[in-house]
DNA sequence: CCCTTTAGATTACGATCGTACTACCATAGG
DNA sequence: CCTATGGTAGTACGATCGTAATCTAAAGGG
């Protein structure tokens, strides 16, 4: 009975989310029409509604995936205090400013998410929260909980930066911030947790 | 020769900007059309011509109004420590935080105005710059340069937390992001220079 | 080995909305 | 009363999301 098998459908259906989630960081999610998206995946946008009932969905498991993929990223630097300075300073380099494409989706799209349905929101934020939980595990692995909201405020700063940086039109400003950004994450992380 | 006071046109046009501003930081740039955007003036469509040659125009003139609102804005608190402290409190508010409309324009439009054209981000540069300057010259007045690159960075810190406080569909967690983010800003601002 | 079935894609379409432009109109002011 | 200014209304034309009819080719049965 099974005429594709199972993984075909499967296979374009990972294949047009993480093209998605390319073009999404690189145009907006308003800038990206359903047409563009599908021939990034090499199809037509009739074969669009085959594996997604509307736009919103994709936006929605595509933001997931793309913080996924942050997740397992992060998960590549080593997990001492070293491990963490590395990360932040690789986050906010300028290879990563300059390629927003293959860079944070949070950055790239955080004030569009602000705008988007519920579901979307709930989706980015249990999204969120497995990077965040992750970190915190590693810093403190003992008590992760108390320090998550710090955990997320630094991931909060550096998205910032990373958006400021971008959005300046004079590059040594714009180096200048993404320094800076690196001092102040690295002095709050070492900032006494009871301030 | 002046048929109508020559404050009219010019009256009209500022109306214009103003909502403008207002609807790009609810709906988002790439969300509000030039007929919405009149209407809300209450024009027409048509006349948007004979106020602006494009609407990548409108946008780099509302962006800079509203960073120029912005700037009033932070003149109204007390120059010293203590309005500083006031002036992050209540940034990070959840007031304003629930009302992207009357607030920020950089955290209701930074990820968008990454993608606009040269001029806007150019228009956005001057005009951030201005805000920071200003805030420099009160922090530092004998040196003021010196602590741009911080005051900046503390922008962009609050901008990301604001943001992200926005995008969280839990509101105990998005609370606590902006309590953690207070507590960053001031850390951050008390944090030895050359550090 | 051909032939049917059918998953999965294509092309075509509809309705709406986007920006940009133009011809016309109402009224204010001399 | 007449002119020119600021505005309206309408238009062109492409892009938008979403639907539906049509085509293609893979997988299995006879």
């Amino acid at each position: 009975m099974v005429r594709y098998g199972k993984e075909h459908k499967l296979a374009t259906r990972q294949r047009i989310i993480e093209t998605a989630g390319r073009r999404f960081k690189r145009d907006g999610i308003n800038g990206s029409g359903v047409a563009t998206l599908m021939k990034d995946a090499g199809l037509t946008n009739g074969a669009f509604y085959a594996h997604f009932e509307s736009k919103e969905d994709l936006v929605a498991t595509a933001v997931s995936e793309q913080l996924r993929g942050q997740r397992e990223w992060l998960t590549s630097f080593e997990s001492g205090r070293a491990g963490i300075e590395l990360m932040v300073r690789t986050y906010l380099s300028p290879e990563h400013r300059d390629n927003p494409e293959d860079g944070c989706p949070s950055a790239a799209l955080l004030d569009e998410i602000c705008r988007c349905a519920d579901r979307t929101k709930q989706a980015y934020t249990n999204s969120v929260l497995a990077i965040i939980d992750d970190i915190a595990a590693r810093l403190a692995p003992h008590d992760p909980q108390s320090v998550r909201a710090k955990v997320l405020s630094v991931y909060a700063l550096m998205i910032g930066t990373l958006q400021l940086s971008r959005s300046l039109a004079d590059r040594r400003l714009a180096d200048e911030v993404l320094e800076q950004g690196i001092r102040n994450a690295l002095t709050v992380l070492d900032a006494a947790p009871e301030r």
